[in-house]
DNA sequence: TATGAATGAGGCTTCATTCAT
DNA sequence: AATGAATGAAGCCTCATTCAT
């Protein structure tokens, strides 16, 4: 019997050490796309990098853009899981949750964000990894549904502006999507004041689309927020 | 005194010829790359569609990448031309011709818009082109004095949260950037009513940072609209 | 003592099983052979249609090139079995039956046939498996002998013409190597009446060198072609 | 005009320069396949021999199979050219004359015959050059219908058994294609009576599916010999 | 001056073989 | 003894750039 499990405890060990080894390249192409161009870094230095021969690297995935497909995968699980977060805050009563859950978890790491913007704009035909492409899709089709019935809802509320429901979430993504690349565009990027930047396009995010609301620049806005943005008002 | 002229015309007729080809190349590449997955484009390609010898390229541009760079500042230069226009317009009474003109500007042609940011992407560290990709740079830049100016202003008239000038124009980059994206990520696009997206979001971006401002979805403001900002303004 | 039986059982059981999973990595590789082309069959996909483990196969054959050079032997040695049961019948009156034998037993499993051609022109030099594919030649050169000694009685009794005695089976060797190469040719292959042709073929190579004798189309001659045979012989 | 003259001159010049050079790539892929084993044949190595760099073979091949394609392409078309002749003379009294012409030209150059085979074999399921090998096969089938013809003439005259005429050629194919081989197997080739052998085959070739003929040894028969086949038919 | 053939560095991928468990 | 993950040599192919005509 212990001859048994240590067999089994053996293979057990054995794929974790084969998972390990995975999220090792992974963690080395990582590693190379946000230290250098895209097209610089090639499948030897990934190798070299997760410190294994490259032959290795195809025992894990099929191709190059398999690496990179994972990469995108992974990222937008987890957007996909903090959007979750928000949305279900959002139902609690708390209606700009969702999208500042969303904008969060996408500039936490701003520069993974525009790591996989690229490479979503690279890989859109690569004929492999067709399918992994159609899962980050759907994966983000999925949290459709749940935004739809959302900002519908707001909207019923009179928070949101009556247009179709997608509007309100698209010029959110389209506004992260944009606030990123602005963290890293060498035209701009100069400045020091990053972080408040990005607090004052979150809250633009938060907030965008509103029917008559004060913006805010304080990125937790206190309970009494409403109530002094119609004070301000008069 | 005859053969003079014809002469000094001859130069001249090349000279026209001369530029004629080069745009000749600038359309080939252009075509190309929105055409196909950008790293498909080669210079043979390039040259093929230009109906000219590949050799005869490199009398134009001295490397590849110098085409590219070439796509980037003429779209950046046209960029500002549009964008001063709404400045001297936002002078004169519009605080949103500014911003309008440039969300205009960029989404008439959005699949021009994207393939500069992707190209902006690749060729951000790119030996070859340092000193273009510094104009590019320059260009914008040069454009920020002027926006400080007027946000500065809209912000002592009370039109804009007070907060620094610059996060109100770069926020507006950053949406125009993201819109674009949004045109063509194969996760949305499968929607049919991209153009009043569009203006949706355009007119956000035309609003964001407003002291207090409804947010409006027709593109053409109605009268109410103006005239409760006016109020809001005083 | 019974411990001592049940030991040599157990060796004798697993050289057993040993020798079953030879055949079973040989069985695989034929399959896959005759499934797909040549250079497309790993020693992975081998071990696995096997049902074992890559790393066993190395217990078995020392390098992948050992395998396909068993592929042939055995199936040398089993042509050589049916040509000398053909050379026997030869003996005792019936002058075509070496041909006819060696024949039938390469036109049998005319794939496994080409096969194993195929397999002899690729490893013709291969620096490993000399000794097997001598081995090979060797299996070859043992027949000629017996078949020269045939083929010489067979001309002094008149029956084939006065060359050299190789001549005759070399010449049936050819022919049977082109039938075989013949049946899978895809300039020809697209025919229906292959089993008619080969038994042509196979006449043919029986009777190739007669002297002065008819051709037949009948796979099994009517009594009156050996009437007529021995007649032309006085 | 001279000007006019000179470019075209130029431009023929350099069409038989590039021409030149793709026949030294054929010429030392042929050298190289020839002397070692055809998948030790690299595409570097026969740039090399060719003294060439690799990129320039690209300029020529579409793939390094297209280089494998046009050698067998170029051979068939040469076999093709002497069966025509063959059949020609054959139509004008010498029924032996198309085998006898298909062999020889066969075994002009057996290894060079030999390299074609096991490329046919290699090659048959390439995706590319597809198209080359169904023209391998359209041009082998444009032979048949005259070789049908031919042999339905034979048959009606007697010549030749009365078998489907393809049986005829394509037994004469099968001897053929076995004789090359019979050339350069390790088994066989010690001795060293080659050329004698194959006038034997090809004597067999050109009689073979004869109505009761006499074969014979010598390539060119003595006229006794046909009375003597006649007698042995009655 | 325009051309396009030539170049070769460098990328991705395959697979026979080894070896630690 | 059986396994299969790891390895890296070696192959094919692409394409920006050069240069002789």
């Amino acid at each position: 019997m212990s001859d048994k499990t240590s067999s089994a405890d053996r293979i057990r060990e054995k794929k974790k050490l084969f998972l390990a080894r995975e999220q090792k390249i992974i963690d080395a192409a990582l590693e190379l796309f946000l230290k250098e161009s895209i097209d610089r870094v090639t499948v030897s230095k990934i190798a070299a990098v997760a410190g294994i021969g490259k032959g290795t690297v195809y025992k894990h995935f099929l191709t190059k853009n398999e690496i990179l497909a994972r990469i995108m995968l992974d990222y937008e699980r987890n957007i996909t899981k903090s959007l979750a977060a928000g949305i279900i805050k959002a139902g609690k009563g708390d209606p700009g949750a969702a999208a500042k859950g969303y904008f969060e978890a996408r500039l936490a790491r701003p520069e993974l964000d525009r790591l996989v913007q690229q490479l979503e704009g690279r890989l859109a035909d690569a004929a492999d990894i067709a399918e992994q492409i159609d899962e980050l899709h759907r994966t983000r089709r999925s949290n459709e549904e749940s935004l739809s019935e959302l900002m519908t809802g707001l909207i019923g509320e009179g928070v949101l502006e009556d247009v179709p429901p997608h509007f309100h979430y698209l010029a959110c993504w389209a506004l992260a999507q944009g606030a990123v690349e602005l963290c890293f565009n060498q035209s701009w990027n100069y400045r020091t004041d990053t972080k408040e930047l990005m607090e004052f396009i979150t809250n633009i995010g938060v907030s965008m689309g509103n029917r008559g609301q004060y913006h805010s620049t304080s990125s937790k806005p206190p309970a009494g927020k409403n109530a002094s943005k119609n004070k301000s008002k008069k």
